[in-house]
DNA sequence: CGTGAAATTTTTTGGAT
DNA sequence: ATCCAAAAAATTTCACG
């Protein structure tokens, strides 16, 4: 990525934020064309900085109350490419990641309560062969949520 | 949250995939107006089903490389609620949750590459008071990510 | 690299069915 | 509860500095 300005920072602090709010409101309060704004996004799209724009759910309010990050351990390394397979059937089940240390799998499902939480694993996470067992961290509250800083970014091309 | 019905559902499974989708090619695609699916996203925010639209950053594309779930450990429980407070003001934290089991806390680290990793653990994370360890997953790949399935909520009110 | 203004498209509102 | 159509606003393009 090249030419990261405090342009193109603020642009993506605002839009990041509020991926509908109006470029031609942007443009105003950087003072600046909104047809500029109109080109640093799609320069910020072409360069791969931001990808689409989604509407956020809220899972609590259509009924998903129980959040819970699970670790799996596997009876065996190999076993790591099907049973990913497995788990992407899982629609409960919304995030799936490769990790170091005790566990091979670490993903995130959203259930309607605890016990749903514990069918899920037991009649489908358990059956998936290669996996060993699961250990599960239950949240009980997301204390915070907030994206990633975008300063180291900017000054480093200050001088262009 | 009542009265989620087919167009409800069709309309929501669009906007969270792309927030900036006209509405009036989702009203074409269900052949409805154009102000009903204006209406109907608007009864969706009012019900808190959905909150803001964001633009997605790709986090890898501004220089985070390494991405962490690191599960921490109190010294005693009592101490939680001021780790928080000093895990929030590490801005590559970007998400913290209580949760059960082994670890009382688990967040979400993005950091440049795994000694800028070493280095936020060690000298920031290790220093408030109230830590006793941390175990940290990093993620090698994340495999999928996925929005929840809409399906189990639309049904129970098709008779409405 | 940046702007201003025109052309196009979308959002939003309010009355009608 | 849904639609149609008008009004308001935003996006997109492009010639020019």
């Amino acid at each position: 990525m090249d030419h990261f300005d405090y342009i193109d920072q603020q642009i993506l602090l605002q839009i990041r934020k509020d991926a509908r709010k109006p470029f031609s409101q942007i443009a105003e309060e950087l003072k600046v064309s909104n047809s500029l704004v109109h080109q640093r996004i799609k320069k910020l799209k072409q360069q791969g900085v931001i990808k689409n724009a989604e509407f956020i759910v809220n899972e609590k309010q259509i009924g998903y109350r129980t959040k819970s990050y699970v670790g799996i351990r596997l009876r065996e390394a190999r076993y790591a490419e099907e049973v990913v397979q497995g788990l992407e059937k899982i629609e409960e089940i919304v995030e799936c990641n490769y990790v170091s240390g005790y566990y091979a799998i670490f993903i995130l499902i959203y259930a309607f309560d605890n016990q749903h939480l514990r069918k899920i694993l037991y009649e489908q996470v358990h059956k998936i062969d290669g996996v060993a067992g699961t250990d599960s961290f239950i949240c009980f509250d997301t204390n915070f949520k907030k994206p990633i800083s975008l300063d180291a970014i900017v000054s480093k091309h200050a001088h262009d």
